[in-house]
RNA sequence: GAGGAUGUAGCUCAGUAGGCAGAGCAACGGCCUUUUAAGCCGUGGGUCCUGGGUUCGAGCCCCAGCAUCCUCACCA
């Protein structure tokens, strides 16, 4: 059933019976292959020529294995890249009672004392606490019943193969770890994917292109958490497990606690949470915040993700501005190497030609993975060129702010303080509306000189996303949003119709969305209440008495800001799937 | 939830008109001390997603189901 399997536990028992460990221990003092590749590159090895020295230590997963009869040549990858290994049955057979000599005179200069725990390199193994390497016959074995996927350990010396290729002479080799499932096909590598999400960590150990990705999104965070230290703010938790579900507008998922016979909510948001902290006096706050949301599932959602939030006290939503710029700007340019990032929906919509403006992950100067051997295979498109086709994301700040009334009128011809134009528009698009009382058209009285009401604004911003979001590739603020939309923001000082909100779209998807948060116990109670009264849908707020009566202690003016995570790294690496940038996207189980 | 596509060896994929299930890689046996997805000779490996149906005969046609991807709706 499983043949190559059963070969490979057969070759486990063989392993052992040559004395050795097939699953290895403690191996130290290791140099990465990006290292190793650093070495060579600057030593100036002629190919032939082996470098003399110092050995050194390598190790990482077989990937390619090429047996030539008494020379055997692999190539072993580790999470920086990769090394090609050479082993000659000579140098390995003889290797280790050269190299015990060798360590012998090498410890001449070593105070005697310390010279005599260390006769040779079984000592010098134990002292760092390994395992001895198997005796040059035993490794030869080993070598030679190899297979691909196996994790394996050498000390040897860098040179370069008659040609060229840069190479670990081993002279000492070591089973680390015995694989007994195959890896998937080395050139294709594993490309269903429906496997790559099931299996992540065969994506992972076979396409390298799939380390990286998750390796850039620990970047991303990581450099996001230096901007926020660096202007004071502070990394905290808040509940996940909520009595009440709230600052958001999202079906929950529910479970129940039994020892408190209590349901909970899986946080939507760490909204209100966070702003207690405020009022609390921790002045600024952040947290990634892993929030659920029992909703569908599509290339750009997922049940669980990951929301940045953050509220500065004394600051308004201009600040939330800037903080977004230096954080999605700052990474694109300091962590993926540009402020143009192309993607790959943009790209097929290009000419054929067009092809050449990289996607995010194929200019990564910081990549930890090593560029291709100077083949060239990702010529850079000429400036003048890419200037003439608008197929990549251009994040120089700072961002145009638009106001979100201007956009509507530009893109969708309407006048969004007109209620008659709005539902007119919305019909004419095919968009369901809800109508309350007094909405319906009256010709003695015009829509304009209404309140905007709830229903309205919804209506309003589904044309919205009809109409302006997919316009908006380019990093754009959209500003000054429909009040009613917005229950926890301030309203606008001069008209109560809109709030101090912004979102942040770029390639059309919503990445960003601040407020100047409202902090008037009295308005926020009443927003809640006006929502319980059923004024709009289900999921858009429910009262929180005791964050109303958080506010009544008085919560500093404060700016606050989220950040979909997820759709950052899929914009920065160029994904098109959300389960792209999640090592394990929710699957159904397997029938 | 609605529509479309896909599902064949460990992996990547072919599969004709409905007529014995195929290739490459991987595996197994053999040869090879400078290979680059190494090469050469030989061998083994299948719940053709699942369950029904039509037929002398189904990977292929029909029905139902499952999973995945895409589009749409809800949402960030």
């Amino acid at each position: 059933m499983s043949e190559q399997r059963d070969d490979r536990i057969a070759a486990l028992a063989n392993i052992r019976n040559l004395g050795a460990d097939p699953y290895g221990s403690r191996f130290v003092g290791v140099q990465k292959n990006a290292a190793l590749r650093a070495i060579g590159d600057h030593s100036n090895i002629q190919p032939g020529q082996i470098l003399e020295g110092e050995a050194v230590r390598a190790a990482g997963r077989v990937h390619l294995f090429r047996d030539t009869g008494k020379l055997i040549f692999m190539t072993v990858r580790d999470w920086t890249g990769e090394l090609q290994w050479a082993l000659s049955k000579n140098a390995i057979e003889e290797g280790t009672e050269a190299r015990r000599h060798e360590g012998t005179e090498g410890s001449a200069g070593v105070p005697p004392a310390a010279a005599a725990t260390l006769p040779g390199s079984h000592a010098a193994a134990e002292e760092k606490g390994e395992s001895p390497w198997p005796a040059g016959d035993v490794a030869w074995q080993l070598a030679k019943a190899l297979h691909l996927g196996d994790i394996v350990g050498a000390e040897g010396k860098l040179g370069r193969t008659k040609k060229g290729e840069l190479t670990l002479w081993v002279d000492r080799f070591r089973m680390l770890s015995k694989a007994v499932r195959p890896p998937p096909e080395k050139w294709h590598g594993l490309t269903d994917v429906e496997a790559r999400y099931r299996k992540r960590y065969v994506d992972l150990l076979a396409n390298a292109d799939s380390q990286r990705q998750f390796v850039l999104r620990a970047r991303i965070i990581d450099y996001i958490r230096g901007v926020l230290h660096q202007r004071g703010f502070i990394e905290v938790d808040t509940p996940v497990l909520q009595p009440l579900y709230g600052g958001a507008a999202a079906r929950p998922f529910t479970t129940h606690h039994n020892a408190l016979d209590m349901k909970l909510y899986l946080r939507i948001s760490p909204e209100l949470y966070l702003k207690r902290c405020l009022v609390g006096g921790l002045e600024r706050v952040y947290e990634f915040a892993r929030c659920f949301r029992n909703e569908g599932i599509s290339p750009r959602h997922n049940p669980e993700f990951t929301m940045l939030e953050l509220y500065q006290a004394y600051g308004d939503y201009h600040d939330m501005m800037e903080i977004t710029e230096a954080i999605i700007a700052g990474a694109a340019r300091d962590v993926i190497g540009t402020y143009q990032i192309g993607t790959k929906a943009r790209r097929h919509e290009g000419t054929e030609g067009s092809a050449g403006v990289s996607p995010a992950v194929g200019n990564v100067g910081a990549s930890p993975t090593i560029q291709e051997s100077g083949d060239g295979s990702a010529p850079s498109v000429p400036s003048c060129l890419r200037a003439s086709v608008p197929d990549f994301i251009d994040f120089t700040p700072p961002w145009p702010r638009r106001r979100y009334a201007d956009l509507v009128r530009e893109h969708a011809g309407i006048d969004i303080a007109d209620s008659d134009a709005v539902f007119a528009k919305a019909r004419e698009l095919g968009i369901p509306v809800l109508l309350t009382q007094g909405h319906e058209p009256n010709p003695e009285k015009p829509g304009y000189d209404r309140p905007l009401r709830i229903d309205t604004a919804v209506a309003i911003n589904r044309i919205f996303e009809h109409c302006v979001e997919d316009k908006l590739i380019n990093p754009t603020f959209v500003i000054d949003y429909p009040a009613p939309l917005c229950p926890l923001t301030k309203r606008h000082p001069t008209d109560p119709r809109y709030a101090l909100r912004f979102e942040c779209f770029i390639n059309g998807m919503e990445m960003g969305n601040a407020y100047s948060e409202l902090n008037d116990p009295k308005i926020q109670h009443d927003t809640f209440s006006a929502q319980l009264r059923g004024e709009g849908d289900e999921t858009m707020a429910i009262m929180d008495e005791d964050y109303v009566e958080a506010l009544e202690h008085a919560m500093p003016p404060a700016g606050g800001l989220g950040i979909g995570i997820d759709r950052m790294i899929m914009l920065l690496t160029g994904s098109e799937s959300i389960r792209e940038v999640l090592l394990f996207p929710l699957q159904r189980p397997q029938g």
